[in-house]
DNA sequence: TGCCTATATTCGACTAAGCAGATATAGTGT
DNA sequence: ACACTATATCTGCTTAGTCGAATATAGGCA
């Protein structure tokens, strides 16, 4: 690991949609892209390009099942975004707004997968 | 702390020269720029300016003796510093740039101050 | 005061990366 | 083939952050 590629590594993490959708996936396992849409009350385009930042970081991967694509984190990275997301932050307990989503998530989970 | 503040947490990590010097400092407690500069090999102008950065962002903190300026990591900082890079990264185990800078300060240190 | 050194900051140019809105692609079903 | 939905990507614009070079500031000392 270069330094250079450590920077990217964090950089990945300097993004609040980033960081937003990265514990969505650390509390659901797998979503599909209209689920974060819902969930993030953003525009389909804006999560795209952040999955799509993600994924050519090897942070996550994706999974097409017809119609829709869902994505989860690689199982190599969980642990190290674990600890930087929970440990670090006490993510989800001191912010309301990724409590926030994590609800939005749960009620409009499955609506449209 | 906000989504927003953790990101910038992030972001001051995202920079290959900005981790360069943290890790100096973490290896030598307390180092002045004019050392800095020697061991990374850097303008003046480049340290001073991510010094300025890292000190915005609340991780390092300087000390003015006459006409030098010293800088040390945060005290309340060292723990999340040190595990975000030595744990994530075995930093300076796998990186022979950090090696190469820490073995340039071991040799022009004190030069200056 | 004036000069020297260490450090900080500004300026201009460049690049990366963000967004919104539009368009392209891919799969499903008629 | 056509229409519809989900997702990805492109276009144009804007902002943040980087660098090098130059300039400003601050302290030490003659």
């Amino acid at each position: 690991m270069t330094i250079d590629q450590l920077a990217s590594q964090f950089k990945a993490f300097s993004e609040p949609v980033r960081l937003r959708i990265l514990y969505l996936l650390l509390e659901n396992e797998e979503v599909c892209v209209c689920d974060l849409v819902q969930s993030l009350s953003l525009t389909q385009s804006v999560v795209s390009r952040h999955l799509a930042y993600l994924k050519n970081n090897q942070l996550i991967e994706s999974r097409r099942e017809g119609t829709w694509v869902h994505y989860k984190i690689k199982v190599s990275q969980i642990d190290i975004i674990r600890t930087l997301l929970n440990n670090f932050a006490d993510f989800g307990k001191t912010s309301s707004e990724l409590s926030d989503d994590l609800k939005q998530m749960g009620s409009s989970s499955q609506n449209c997968c």
